[in-house]
RNA sequence: GCCGACUUAGCUCAGUGGUAGAGCACUCGCUUCACACGCGAUAGGUCACAAGUUCAAAUCUUGUAGUCGGCACCA
């Protein structure tokens, strides 16, 4: 057979995921059982704008991991992906292309046009982030792709918001908002994000009280506001204020008088404790102000200048000019009082970084207080969703819900959906599913829909269900039957609130159940010195570089042993030993394949019982009543199973290296239902290359290299083989392209070994069983014999090493021991000669050895190889003397320990039993130790 | 201000009451017929600090220091 020297990722990764797609086996259809349980997963919408980067790669990873490992379990699987239509992205994105090739802004091409050039936008390069999941190998059903500005989602939004407004859950209201004066829209509070300035200013301004010569002082960081105030306000109990509460201010350039105020707002030992109030520009003012019926005077434009009301000195002036201008004429009057340097932390627009405008403004909410309480009864009641990992997100979760505040929903975008709300001509207000329903409501035609569109997360909040069917119209759907709720939910930290919340409360509310069942928050991926990845650092690690590189496979593991949730730093390194281990698991199929004649991928090499159940299985047709013909029935099956034969006669290392792999897959199983993907990582691992090619493979090597062919050769050529198709379907969730490239290559692999879901399913690794261990095949007995055999070698290597034996040179080995201990060391005999490269192996109760011999200590045997001329005596007492010392340690802390009463009478008794145990082993060890010292010297 | 997490080998990280682990890097030795993306053998840690609970603490409790995150406030 010709097969590389070293694995090419690329290769592998063009093929299979072309093959896979086309066969379909990604959809759930691919399930021919009726009574398949059903796993569902949706992807978190990546924007349409995006490109991958390796958070995405990290949850595709973790989701893609499940949506397969499930699968070959036999489970009817959606994995369902799709993208969002990322309202301000998008619309900004197409602005900026459309002034750069045409000179025009979306004013000049009117809404209808400007929409129409979106959509040519999306349908042209929309893909290109989907193209990149493919690349990722997601094993995703792309027939049920799904926008969220499908027509049937879109459907589903309208619908919504109808009934939710219809309940009084949504209504229109005029607000203090944050409003980013760039992109011209109103954003809800979770697209805030805070910028620190460390270089900010405190403006002290005096404001003359009049018919008096007083002044009362507000402290500001903003002074263009002050245009706009309609009070001053201080704490009712503050004796320095307490008099001129009800006074009349005269507002400096304005020709406005302002009243001062007492409210219990104002703390007194803040700046001055007088407060100028903006009602109009600041939400805390704005709040005093309603509490005062005060005036709210609005100043700026909605691109951030003065408006013609901020008077003709100032209107037209953007914000920080105007700021200038009226320190400038404070100045000039003299009510500068003082500019003091103050930190301030200004809200910013989470795309464009511009500094936010809190705005008083109309705008469309979502009432959150019974929708919250949807949310929160689901945990209170069925703590659900679960967490992964629980703390801290459960808390946090649920303390944001408590504290929640109404959601701002309306956009002033022209991308996304529209409002359906329309208005007549004296502004009467008629929400409706259609403008059809609208005229019928309103009896006129003559009517206006809402500019505004709706927050993206408005309809990503539907994801869970709009994307299996449900529009309102139709709400029963097969799909939403059999994949609703979802069973995990895998996403970042930041999105918990934008969406994670928000889906709950939508789900329960109009499909009357959750949406998932299980959310795992993963962590972040930093760069190699732990700092968050970003554009502005520029030290973002692109994923399809990394695939180029080092293989999709190797990536992917990288990511799933990162501990679930927990931020960890990239490592060009890690990567690379998983690039090592792909590679290294490439080899040892070569190797076996070289050395594959005469044999075949068989199950029964490993379970001759489960070939036994087979038959027994095949006979009970015959044998209808078995209990009474356990004889005859016996006969049949037992000269199958003679000891002659290879599939029963099993060596230590073969039941040593079943057990191994059958603990592990039990290990790995258990690790993924729990979302341990790093444990089932290190365990596929340490086992593979451990285990498997570090020892196994060698002790089994020279049988299976053998010319001549022969039933046991062949019979071990079949073991060797069948363990290396089971470690691939073990792999085949992390590393779906090696997995399914070797796995093609290895003889006699065919849909037979499918899981029974799909016998019908052409051929595919992806479609066969996942090995789920069968904990009768561990044998712990034939794990500490083989320990025997590791730890001997192991001691004579170790010899060999520190006392600089030539490779080619092959000293023989005296081994005293018990006559069990010799009875497992006879048996391996041939292996340990070869792994040792060792001459003779002499088994003996005692040892008989000149005193020019290396020696060492193991569990049960004391070892000694002879180097007459060869050894050096000083290191030879060197070692001897390090491998007592740290015994002796050892044995100080245990006897310590036994020699506590507390402690023998207190802690369980076999705990103490193994203590005594263990230092019973130590006194062996160190005696025989000192014996050989002794004699040295 | 409130809530929370983290601190373990040179680096990146596992490890929730019973002998401190991995990968990478380092040191030494190997062109051993699958693999130098490899094989073999070492070395390396007061588990941030302090007190407490316990027969027993990296692990539980409290405090301290440092790092980071979320929320609130920010005149």
């Amino acid at each position: 057979m010709e097969i590389a020297k070293s694995y090419n990722p690329k290769e592998a990764e063009e093929n299979h995921y072309r093959i896979w797609e086309e066969r379909g086996c990604f959809a759930p259809e691919i399930n021919e059982n009726p009574d398949a349980r059903t796993f569902s997963i949706v992807i978190p919408p990546p924007n349409v704008t995006g490109n991958l980067h390796m958070g995405h790669a990290l949850q595709h990873t973790l989701m893609d991991t499940l949506t397969r490992w499930k699968r070959m379990q036999g489970f009817r699987t959606l994995f369902l992906v799709g993208v969002d239509h990322a309202g301000i992205s998008t619309q900004l994105m197409v602005t900026r292309q459309i002034k750069k090739d045409e000179h025009k802004t979306p004013q000049d091409l009117g809404r209808e046009e400007f929409t129409r050039r979106v959509w040519d936008w999306k349908n042209k390069y929309g893909d290109t982030i989907t193209n990149q999941i493919r690349r990722e190998g997601l094993s995703a059903d792309w027939t049920r792709e799904r926008f969220t500005m499908d027509e049937s989602l879109s459907k589903a939004v309208r619908e919504v918001f109808v009934r939710l407004y219809e309940e009084n859950w949504i209504y229109r209201g005029t607000r203090i908002v944050n409003w980013c004066p760039k992109d011209k829209t109103v954003l809800s509070d979770l697209e805030v994000k805070e910028d620190k300035k460390k270089d900010g200013k405190l403006y002290f301004l005096q404001y003359p009280i009049a018919n008096s010569d007083r002044k009362i002082t507000v402290a500001t960081t903003r002074p263009e506001t002050m245009l706009g105030d309609t009070a001053v306000a201080v704490n009712p109990e503050d004796e320095r204020y307490r008099d001129l509460i009800g006074a009349t201010i005269e507002l400096p350039l304005t020709n406005r008088e302002i009243k001062i105020i007492a409210d219990e707002y104002v703390e007194s030992e803040f700046g001055t404790g007088a407060v100028k109030i903006t009602p109009a520009h600041d939400p805390n003012d704005y709040e005093i102000g309603e509490r005062h019926n005060l005036e709210k005077l609005v100043v700026m434009n909605d691109d951030a200048t003065m408006n013609e009301a901020a008077g003709a000195d100032f209107a037209g002036l953007d914000r920080y000019k105007a700021r200038d201008l009226v320190i400038e004429k404070f100045e000039e009057l003299g009510l500068l009082e003082k500019i003091e340097d103050y930190e301030v932390v200004l809200p910013v627009c989470e795309r464009c970084k511009t500094v936010i405008e809190p705005l008083l403004s109309e705008q469309w909410f979502v009432k959150m207080d019974e929708m919250r309480d949807l949310a929160l009864n689901l945990m209170r009641e069925e703590n659900s969703p679960r967490f992964f990992p629980e703390v801290p997100h459960r808390k946090v979760y649920t303390t944001w819900l408590e504290n929640l505040k109404d959601w701002t929903i309306s956009r002033q975008l022209w991308w996304g959906h529209q409002i359906p709300a329309w208005y007549d001509e004296a502004g009467n207000v008629f929400v409706a599913r259609t403008k059809e329903e609208a005229i019928e409501k309103a009896g006129s035609e003559n009517l206006t829909q809402d500019q505004d569109v709706l927050d993206t997360w408005f309809s990503s909040a539907l994801w869970s269900f709009s994307t299996l069917g449900w529009n309102g119209e139709v709400t029963e759907t097969e799909d939403l039957r059999m994949f609703h709720p979802t069973d995990v939910l895998v996403t970042g930290r930041d999105i918990i609130f934008l969406w994670v919340s928000r889906m709950v409360m939508t789900a329960l509310k109009f499909v009357g159940e959750k949406p998932f069942s299980d959310v795992i928050i993963h962590g972040t991926v930093l760069d190699k010195n732990g700092q968050r990845m970003s554009k502005t650092k520029n030290n973002g690690i692109d994923p399809l570089d990394v695939f180029d590189k080092y293989g999709v496979d190797a990536t992917r593991m990288t990511l799933a042993d990162s501990a679930t949730g927990t931020d960890f730093a990239w490592r060009d390194e890690k990567v690379e030993s998983f690039r090592n281990f792909a590679n290294k698991i490439w080899n040892a199929t070569r190797f076996c394949l070289l050395n594959s004649d005469g044999a075949q991928v068989d199950y029964s090499y490993l379970n001759p019982k489960a070939e036994a159940q087979e038959i027994v299985r095949e006979l009970k047709g015959e044998l209808n009543e078995l209990d009474e013909e356990d004889e005859e029935f016996l006969d049949k099956v037992d000269p199958i199973f003679a000891k002659d034969n290879p599939k029963e006669n099993l060596s230590v290392a073969d039941r040593w290296v079943i057990s191994r792999l059958n603990k592990t897959a039990l290990a790995v199983n258990k690790a993924l239902e729990t979302y341990q993907f790093h444990e089932a990582v290190q365990l596929l691992y340490h086992f593979f290359w451990d285990d498997f090619c570090d020892w196994y493979i060698e002790l089994v090597k020279d049988k299976i290299t053998s010319e001549e062919p022969n039933v046991a050769r062949d019979a071990a050529r079949s073991r060797i083989l069948t363990i290396i198709e089971q470690s691939l379907r073990l792999l085949h969730p992390f590393m779906p392209f090696l997995t399914e490239e070797l796995w093609g290559k290895l003889p006699n692999v065919s849909n037979e070994l499918h899981n029974a879901a799909y016998k019908s399913a052409e051929q595919t690794i992806m479609l066969a069983d996942y090995p789920c261990g069968d904990a009768s095949l561990i044998d712990e007995r034939a794990e500490a014999e083989m320990q025997a055999v590791i730890d001997l070698i192991s001691k004579v290597r170790n010899i060999r090493a520190e006392m600089n034996i030539k490779p080619s040179d092959k000293p023989a080995i005296h081994v005293a021991a018990n006559a069990e201990y010799q009875n497992i060391f006879a048996q391996n005999e041939a292996q340990i000669l070869k792994l040792a490269r060792a001459e003779s192996l002499n088994l003996s109760e005692s040892l008989d050895v000149p005193k020019a011999s290396a020696k060492a200590v193991i569990a049960g045997a004391e070892i000694a190889v002879p180097l007459e001329g060869l050894i050096d005596f000083d290191k030879e007492i060197a070692r001897l003397e390090a491998q007592l010392t740290k015994l002796e340690i050892e044995a100080t802390r245990l006897n310590g320990q036994l020699g506590n009463a507390n402690f023998v009478e207190r802690a369980p008794t076999e705990k103490v039993e193994e203590i005594r145990n263990r230092v019973a082993e130590i006194e062996t060890q160190t005696g025989a130790l000192k014996l050989n010292l002794e004699a040295l010297k």
